[in-house]
DNA sequence: ATCGTTAGGAGTACAGTGTACGCCTCGGGT
DNA sequence: ACCCGAGGCGTACACTGTACTCCTAACGAT
């Protein structure tokens, strides 16, 4: 009578399959009629034991997440740069349109986790390596991580406050693993904050960013006016760089 | 003793009175601690009283949303097409940062107001009057869409759906009634489908949309860098426009 | 002045949410 | 044989949105 009606016992709950079964329920019922007593039921559990496993619903959330990003395939290291990027962010969108919740949650989120950091990283690496510049990578991410994620304005604000209470001492060492574990989005972190000799955090001006991803979207459009550009073409048969690279 | 300690008897509740409470006590508190039972509060009323001047809390942030629209500045008639877009983007930012609450509102919007339409169509308006295509305004205002609000890619989806019950001829009156008050809107949503000769609604290519403005900023990545450019001027001086247009 | 109507606020009530706290029950190491 | 701790159970609480019923004050018509 332990076991319902299942077959054999239950497998002990772990926070994987806790994760799995969120994504799973979020997909087939929407985020916002995920509840955790909702979950606990689909999980044949009653709905405290989620927290032995998960802090509350917030870090709940953020696990949600981190599975969804994991699910974005790897970036082709042979491509150059440019597309290398799209492929990526190709992906990605094709990642969060099967879930369709992700966006949302994605939005809400707060904090940080160490794989969205991977991902940034390696996603900062493409460029990096394709011979960008730190500081144009550093505005690059900032345009497209509208497109992509909510989180990116973000990124250089956070990592201030969470810590109010370290050393000097702990916040360099502290610095020092993180540079190890996550070397680009920290050189471009470090970077942006040198010229004005602060130390690392609001070092990034918003406003310019947004008015940086403004100004290339407004001379995007300039540009295929003036050409007579139009999408009946490109639709079809090539995407819009190509397109954009002909008329020119 | 049923005025409570304020002076004077108190005003009635109105509509406006209600939603402008809640967009003072959104910016106060945020907008995850707004309540219901807390913004009645804030009234002195008891929480049912909202009800008879909001339909549910739903509507009470369609409401808010419609405020906080009502507060950016109209268009300047005399500039430019592309001047006059950047000054109304940027008008619209300002407005959201001053309520921190409102961009997250805006994205769980699903229902689109009369008053946001207004906003969308006199958008729609710089462009065509600038002498801007209907097709090239219209993956303007998609690639635009993510910048400013988050509904621009649901717009041509929903008007579908709300009103399944409806005859032709009512569909047809509907739409009449629409292009009267919304005519740049309707000229858009009508070109884009008129091509393939479907009726309105399903006719937008939403991986077109993202890849066209996901194009846009990767060339203009890549125009910055083989131009070798960099922040540092253009950060103090002048505008990116600016720094691309002298770098051209 | 009296009436009926009605808009708008009050009160109560209910289902559903996240989660704090304590208990119980196993499985495995000593 | 013992213990002990990880992990699931049960109860409980504060809080949410909102349905339903009642009451009261304002107002136009008689």
């Amino acid at each position: 009578m332990t076991d319902t009606l299942q077959a054999g016992p239950r497998p002990r709950l772990n926070r994987a399959r806790v994760l799995e079964a969120a994504v799973a329920l979020a997909d087939e019922i929407g985020i916002e009629s995920l509840s955790m007593r909702r979950l606990a039921q689909e999980l044949g559990v009653v709905p405290m034991a989620l927290y032995k496993h998960v802090a509350n619903k917030e870090e709940l959330l953020d696990g949600m997440v981190d599975v969804i990003v994991g699910e974005i395939d790897p970036p082709a290291a042979d491509a150059d740069w440019k597309s290398g990027v799209r492929s990526r962010i190709l992906s990605a969108r094709h990642t969060l349109q099967r879930h369709a919740w992700a966006r949302r949650a994605i939005e809400t989120r707060t904090a940080m986790t160490p794989r969205v950091l991977d991902y940034m990283d390696s996603f900062v690496g493409v460029f990096l390596t394709g011979g960008l510049s730190l500081d144009l990578t550093h505005h690059a991410m900032h345009a497209l991580g509208g497109r992509v994620w909510g989180f990116t304005q973000e990124l250089f604000e956070d990592p201030a406050a969470p810590a109010p209470a370290v050393s000097d001492a702990d916040r360099a060492e502290m610095l020092r693993q993180a540079a190890q574990r996550y070397p680009n989005v920290v050189a471009i972190a470090t970077s942006v904050t040198h010229d004005e000799g602060s130390v690392v955090g609001h070092g990034c001006d918003d406003q310019f960013e947004f008015e940086f991803a403004l100004d290339l979207l407004l001379d995007g459009f300039e540009r295929l006016h003036a050409r007579g550009w139009t999408s009946r073409g490109a639709k079809t048969q090539q995407s819009n760089t190509e397109a954009a690279k002909t008329a020119r």
